[in-house]
DNA sequence: GGTAAATCGGACAATTTTTGTCCGGTTTTC
DNA sequence: GAAAACCGGACAAAAATTGTCCGATTTACC
């Protein structure tokens, strides 16, 4: 339940993957797609979706393939979440059309302005969370200590297995 | 993508309803149902898995109900979609078995760590959200003003519209 | 100029998850 | 003993996710 979809860990994976190649390296989805197993066609939707929001930069023709934007890092998890799987409502009523939320009928929805919030907090964590959080994560994991400060202050210390 | 499942709604919705009617009433799942138009047997199972974790108590037979457990309010939302949804993952690899995330082969996964962190931040939030912290949203809303400290510190004005 | 390798984009098929239904059982009141 | 409630498993329907197919366009290179 509420899992993350696959495209949006496909997207990651590549943002990621691209990040530890040089700046200028080409990568092309064929390729992307090989290294970490993944249909090959759903990896290039994945990178075209990307690349319509220019997170990436697409070169046709053979030779071609996707290039990193210049400050990718600064992308954050609610932008990507909203380019490679649409708009993220954690309840159907909050997106404009306010009918068929599914809780509908007499009294009217209990719960609905809470949901609200709840929302509008889950977008505001997607928001703060940058590429770059995620990068800087991976290099410091191995080290056990010294966490980027971001995620140092928003993690729960008995959440660490 | 990752709305909240509607037996979570529903769940939501039943605690809510019930904590506004007398501490000692029943609320028998048919009626529940017939006043939000939900399916009976759903709201049914709904709060068989709520009685199952002593959310709320159940009294058999005809003149029976459910009854909302001593202190409700302080159930937060994190042991509600575990009770109704079942253990909350947003990555496959975060379930004990380490197998099939989805994301295998080669290098090894890019962004297994950041999940993680991702996934105990979502975690702690949903923890720290209790039942009477909806209630009381809920009561304080039409205000304009005065919204629980909780929240107030949570969320980032811009959002509310 | 032709071929191959790449990005594009739509339609669609397969799979999985979610959601809802059915049915028979147990407990309890009247 | 009948009716009304909780209980729980199996299953069916619907929706969402995930993956596949096919054809089109762009471009490097021979
Ligand atoms: S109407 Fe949207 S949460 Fe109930
Ligand atoms: S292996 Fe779990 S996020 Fe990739």
């Amino acid at each position: 339940m509420m899992k993350f979809s696959k495209k949006l860990e496909y997207a990651l994976i590549a943002l990621v993957y691209m990040s530890q190649r040089g700046e200028e390296q080409l990568t092309t989805s064929r390729e992307f797609a090989g290294q970490f197993n993944i249909p090959q066609e759903v990896a290039g939707k994945v990178m075209q979706s990307l690349a319509r929001k220019n997170f990436i930069r697409s070169v046709q023709g053979v030779k071609g393939g996707y290039q990193l934007a210049t400050n990718a890092g600064e992308i954050n998890l609610a932008e990507l979440i909203n380019a490679v799987d649409g708009p993220f409502t954690v309840v159907g009523c909050m997106s404009q059309e306010e009918e068929s939320c599914g809780c509908d009928q007499h009294d009217y929805c209990n719960i609905r302005s809470s949901m609200s919030l709840i929302h509008n907090r889950i977008m505001a964590f997607f928001r703060s969370i940058t590429l770059k959080d995620i990068l800087s994560r991976r290099i410091a994991g191995l080290s056990g200590e010294s966490f980027p400060v971001h995620f140092d202050r928003l993690l729960n210390p008995t959440d660490i297995k």
